[in-house]
RNA sequence: GGCGGCGUAGCCAAGUGGCCCAAGGCGACGGUUUGCAAAACCGUUAUCCGUGGGUUCGAAUCCCACCGCCGCCUCCA
């Protein structure tokens, strides 16, 4: 498998520190409002990955934090911590605005078919984790106290600017923070903060305060996945500075390299524009339900285009998207029918290789940078392939279960369980009935009447007939 | 100013030196099937890949210039 590395601007083999298992930390949300789709696209390819490793058999350790303080409005470390703010706003308890929007991210996460991490670890949960590391990088001379702030030093990490591209002096040449006295260079960060109006407080050696920004993903990383681990995932803005000090902070305390494989998610645009608040159309999971669109479209909308690329995101799209599941979903009830009514039978070589192919052309194709429109095209082929095929029901199975293995990795199909209340029953098999008296029109009234309930009826081959809510598959 | 990405059909999007008169999805149109539908299948929908040069036996793919779009460097996935 092969994977782009921020780290090195390359496409590079991926080996795992231990063969067959991989340990991958994502950053996560930040619950100071309600996690729109340009988040979760990020959260959706640390899932298309982690469910990509797994359908190869590794085993994958997986954390996303869930930054619950410290997030600084601006990074010259003063000003108002997001969290701080709105609670402020809601004249809420920062915790409680916390709870709110893990909450809304969660249910989204839910509705989204992400599979949950191994942990969602908190950051004010972590609070002596952050302090210990502080600790020992002060000790090792890489942070300075001044008065009851602490500050990482960045002159100190010689390799510091290597995963943005960066340089001390280009920053300090672009520079538009305020020069806080207090530095010792301008690019050093904040460890630990005190401020007395932060509503959030804690207890540390060097009095009362709170953590920056920073700390909590070394320090959470390294207590769930050692200090050194595979995979870090998340969106492109955390190249510079989130994830440039997370790595001098962990391999200065350390002294081992913290991460092999960077990922980064490029941001979404919405109608071709970048999505903002003052644009309003930062639009949530839950709203885009509201709207009337399928969650399986949106993740399939969200996953289908590659992550190192800018996706347009359209309510056209979304359309599309649902018309492409709908086309594997007709495929899988047209297979179950054949498992559960065709004749038992051998499997062809024929079907044979066509399944074999179709999972080891799936593979490359994601093994490949995870190449997804290559995958949904290997995808589609099959389909088509499937569909096409006078198969015995030992074939369909086999058909059918390479279609949840495609499945395990994209996690759009959703079991066909719809209730058919007793009414539409009746009437649909009222007019299985005019059909066999040839009476088209009483049929057709008939059909007529399902559809003014909201279901619609489809004649399947042999007299048969299925019965679905109108509008879908 | 520094760092980086992109421009392929009506839309989304793969392909990064010969298999490309360019995959796949959506849409549109025609056909097969159907009592009529739906679904499915078949066919058509880019002789050409932002523009102009160059390298090469050969380029969407490499080089140069230009135009356009976008991101990071400040909170953001």
């Amino acid at each position: 498998m092969k994977l782009y590395n921020t780290l090195t601007r390359k496409i590079e083999k991926f080996k795992p520190l231990q063969q067959g298992k991989v340990g991958m930390y994502s950053c996560g949300p930040t619950v100071y409002s309600h996690p729109h789709i340009g988040n979760f696209r990020s959260f959706l390819v640390a899932d298309l990955l982690k469910r990509f490793l797994e359908f190869k058999g590794i085993k994958v350790t997986h954390i996303m934090n869930i930054t619950d303080v410290g997030h600084l409005v601006d990074d010259a470390d003063e000003g108002a911590d997001k969290l701080e703010e709105a609670a402020k706003k809601q004249k809420k308890d920062p915790l409680e605005i916390a709870k709110v929007y893990t909450d809304s991210f969660l249910q989204a996460s839910k509705l989204l078919n992400i599979k949950p991490p191994d942990k969602y670890p908190k950051a004010t949960e972590h609070i002596k984790e952050m302090i210990d590391m502080i600790k020992i990088l002060i000790d090792k001379g890489y942070a300075y106290v001044v008065g009851n702030n602490v500050y990482y030093d960045v002159t100190k990490f010689a390799n510091y600017g290597q995963l943005s591209g960066n340089t001390l002096d280009d920053l300090n040449a672009g520079a538009r923070i305020e020069i806080n006295e207090e530095k010792k260079h301008p690019q050093d960060f904040a460890l630990w903060k005190h401020d007395p109006k932060h509503l959030q407080q804690w207890d540390s050696p060097w009095g009362k305060g709170f953590p920056g920004w920073h700390i909590e993903c070394s320090a959470m990383s390294s207590k769930y996945l050692g200090a050194e681990f595979d995979i870090h995932t998340g969106g492109e803005d955390n190249i510079f500075p989130h994830h440039e000090c997370e790595i001098a902070q962990s391999e200065a305390a350390s002294g081992k390299k913290f991460v092999h494989y960077w990922l980064h998610t490029r941001f979404l645009l919405f109608d071709g524009e970048k999505m903002s608040k003052s644009k309003g159309n930062l639009y949530t999971i839950q709203e885009l339900i509201e709207k009337g669109f399928k969650k399986n479209a949106i993740r399939y909308s969200l996953i289908s285009s590659h992550y190192r690329q800018n996706y347009n995101f359209t309510f056209d799209g979304l359309k599309a998207a649902e018309q492409a599941i709908d086309k594997i979903q007709q495929c899988v009830i047209r297979l179950e029918d054949i498992r559960k009514t065709a004749k038992q039978g051998k499997i062809s070589e024929q079907v044979q290789k066509l399944f074999s192919d179709c999972l080891a052309e799936f593979d490359n194709a994601l093994s490949d940078d995870l190449n997804i429109s290559k995958a949904l095209a290997v995808c589609f082929d099959f389909i088509r392939e499937a569909n096409k095929s006078d198969m015995n029901s030992a074939e369909a199975s086999a058909l059918l279960d390479t279609i949840s293995k495609i499945d395990s990795v994209l996690g759009v199909l959703e079991a066909a369980d719809t209730e058919v209340p007793e009414n539409i029953k009746e009437l649909a098999e009222k007019r299985k009935a005019a059909k066999l008296n040839k009476d088209w029109k009483a049929a057709d009234a008939v059909r007529a009447e399902i559809l003014a309930q909201g279901w619609t009826v489809e004649d399947t081959p042999g007299g048969g007939y299925r019965v679905k809510r109108a509008g879908e598959v």
